[in-house]
DNA sequence: GTCTATACAACGATAGAC
DNA sequence: GTCTATCGTTGTATAGAC
C-alpha cells in the first residue's frame, strides 16, 4: 500500500471522478484532469487512450458489482426472491456511490460508454429490467419496473436528498422499489 | 401559416430538435445544425447568441407547460387533489412530448439549461417535488416523490417503451405514481 | 514504461464586411 | 440576415526524450 509509484493510473481516476463530480463529464476536459494531476494531456492519453476510456475506468467497479448482483439473484429459484434481491443489492449500490451515480444518470456520455462497454450483448443495462419484470411481463409490470430503476437511481443521485443519512435513504428507497414491483413490506424495519 | 419568411428560428428549433433526438444534444453541433439548414454557422449564432440557448429555446414549450400546471394545481385546496393534478399533467406531458423528455433527461447541458434558465429563483424543477410532497412531509414521503418524478420521466423517455402505445403508458405511468404517492387507485379504467 | 513537446481537425464563439 | 475570417479550446494523435 502507499505505493507512490505507478499509481498514476489510480490517482488519474479519483481525480478524474472528482472532477466530473463537480463539472459533469462533458464539462471536464483533459486539460483540467491533466492539470489536476500536474501532468500533460498526452500524459493522460498514455494511461488511457480515450476520454471515453476514462468514463468507462471510473464507472466499472460500480457496474461489475451491479453485474455480480444479477448473477447472485439468476441463481435463485423463485421470482420473488430474485428481485428482493437484486433490489435490495441496488439500492446499497446507489446508495453507497451516490455521487456516482448522479454522475452515472444524468450524463449521455457515461451512460452511452457503460452501455457499450460492459460484457457485450449480454449487458447490464437489458438484464437489470429483465430480471425485475421476469418472463411472465404485461405492461403494467414494465413500466413499473422501468419507473423503479431509473427512479431509485436518480433519486439516490438527488442533489435534494444529500442531507438524508444512508439508512434513511436505502430504507426508502427499498421500500418504493418494492411497492412499485408489487412485492410486500418488510417486517423487521417496519416501525423505524 | 406557411409562412416562408423570417420562420428561419423556428425551422431551426426544429431542425435542432431532430439532431439532439438523433445524437444528442452534446453530440449535436452548431455545423450540423447549419449545415442541414442550408447556412454558416455564423448564421444560426444571428438567431441564438449561445447554444445553451437553442437548447433552452428547444425545451421553453415543455417546460411552460409543466409551470402553468403547477400554477392551476396551487389553486386547488385540498393536497391530494393537487397531487392527482401534477401526476395526471405530467404524465400527459411526458407521454406526449417522449422524445423530447429523452432528450431533457438523458442530457446534463438540457438539464442544466433548463434549472438555470427557468422562471427565476422559483424554478419548476423544485416547485415540483414541493408540490407533491405537500408542507407535511416526511423522508419516506420526500424519496417516494423523487423516485416518482425521475422515474416518469425516464421510463416514459426509455427506448424499452418506445413501443408502447400512449394511452398504456399513460395509465401504468400514473398507475405507478399513484402508488408511490400513496393516492388511490383510478376506479374509471381500473379494468383495463 | 512514463512522460513532454508539438501538431491537427473540429468545436463554440466573436467581429466586421456585405 | 447572412457571410468570411478568426479566436481559443477541445479531443485525438505522433515523435521522441528519459
Amino acid at each position: 500500500m502507499t505505493a507512490t509509484k505507478g499509481d498514476t493510473r489510480v490517482r488519474l481516476l479519483e481525480t478524474a471522478l472528482g472532477l466530473f463530480t463537480e463539472h459533469g463529464v462533458e464539462g471536464t476536459s483533459l486539460q483540467m484532469i491533466a492539470d489536476a494531476l500536474g501532468v500533460t494531456k498526452a500524459a493522460v492519453y498514455y494511461h488511457f487512450k480515450t476520454k471515453d476510456e476514462i468514463t468507462e475506468a471510473v464507472a466499472e467497479p460500480a457496474v461489475a458489482e451491479l453485474s455480480s448482483i444479477l448473477d447472485r439473484a439468476e441463481a435463485l429459484r423463485r421470482h420473488g426472491a430474485q428481485v428482493d434481491y437484486v433490489l435490495d443489492g441496488l439500492v446499497d449500490l446507489v446508495v453507497r456511490n451516490r455521487v456516482l451515480v448522479a454522475v452515472f444518470c444524468s450524463d449521455p456520455g457515461i451512460a452511452r460508454a457503460v452501455e457499450r462497454s460492459l460484457h457485450g450483448e449480454e449487458n447490464v443495462m437489458t438484464r437489470l429490467p429483465a430480471m425485475l419484470v421476469g418472463p411472465d411481463a404485461d405492461d403494467a409490470t414494465r413500466v413499473a419496473a422501468h419507473v423503479a430503476l431509473a427512479g431509485m437511481a436518480m433519486a439516490g443521485g438527488s442533489p435534494a436528498l444529500v442531507g438524508m443519512d444512508d439508512e434513511s435513504l436505502r430504507r426508502h428507497l427499498a421500500d418504493a422499489g418494492r411497492r412499485l414491483l408489487g412485492r410486500p413490506r418488510r417486517r423487521d424495519q417496519a416501525l423505524a
